[in-house]
DNA sequence: CGCTCAGATGATCAAGATTCTCATTTCTAT
DNA sequence: ATAGAAATGAGAATCTTGATCATCTGAGCG
């Protein structure tokens, strides 16, 4: 087991948190809403919840474990932090998320800030668009 | 009066409509929440309701006369759409709100979304830092 | 192994933002 | 001015997320 993440950030072990990391480490989907998790543990027979999965959440998100996206729509997705930063492009016709990662424009963003006076500490760029690939797996819920 | 572009946009010219315009021509934030135009709605001694203020602000958005934005938090921020986009700087210090168009970022993401497959219909982005010039006029509300 | 208590959980309630409902009012066109 | 369609306002409703608080659990200790 890697409990070991959770004892290293300060956080103790519980049956919730290694649930929720589990499903955060196996799923086929990266990037995941709240209640999405909540269904899998619901899924998996665990009686756990959704306060406990928004509480949890929150916590690993503070401890670097996992970090927040505001995709689309209202909610909210969470993703397992796994090192390196990276944006993101999202299919309007059926929510497929693409990564990607391009220093021209890490760079060209920190210039723009010094222009303008700003010490950049953090960015949010998601790209909207058609992935010219359907059938693809990723259809809406 | 400009109620040309109400009428252009195929909307009724109301008075709601028309103050709420108003407000967005003339305010000087150029980036405001819903509730920051029935505020002044109010003020302005306006018996306008919140729920018009959002049905409005969407119909516009819809019409092409404002954009909706998510800088921050949960509110969205609404500014009258004049021609150029335009991508954000937000300073987590004071809230301050700069504007800037990068070709070589517009460039790089078109590049990188091709690269996947994508036709990029369109983007958010948003940097967040420290504008390094408190005493800055943009206290937060 | 069983005890203890700080910390975690779950059920429920609460808050904030935005949309919906529907009776009433206001435009626009005759 | 009149009528019909569309818009408005008040409040209820919804959706997402965080707060409360009584109960439960896990890590350390004997
Ligand atoms: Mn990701
Ligand atoms: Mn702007
Ligand atoms: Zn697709
Ligand atoms: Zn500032």
């Amino acid at each position: 087991m890697e409990t070991s993440n959770l004892k290293k950030a300060g956080l103790k072990v519980t049956l919730p948190r290694m649930k929720i990391l589990e499903i955060l480490e196996t799923s086929e989907t990266r990037h995941l809403t709240a209640e999405a998790i909540y269904r899998e543990l619901l899924e998996s027979g665990e009686e756990i919840g959704l306060a406990t999965v928004y509480r949890v959440l929150t916590q690993f998100e503070a401890a670097g474990l996992v970090c927040r996206l505001h995709l689309e729509g209202n909610q909210a997705v969470f993703e397992l932090e796994r090192g390196g930063h990276h944006d993101h492009i999202v299919c309007n016709q059926c929510g497929r998320v693409e990564e990607f990662f391009d220093e021209t424009i890490e760079r060209r963003q920190r210039e723009v800030a010094q222009h303008h006076g700003f010490s950049i500490k953090d960015h949010a760029l998601v790209l909207y668009g058609d992935c010219n690939d359907h059938a693809c797996p990723h259809r809406p819920a």
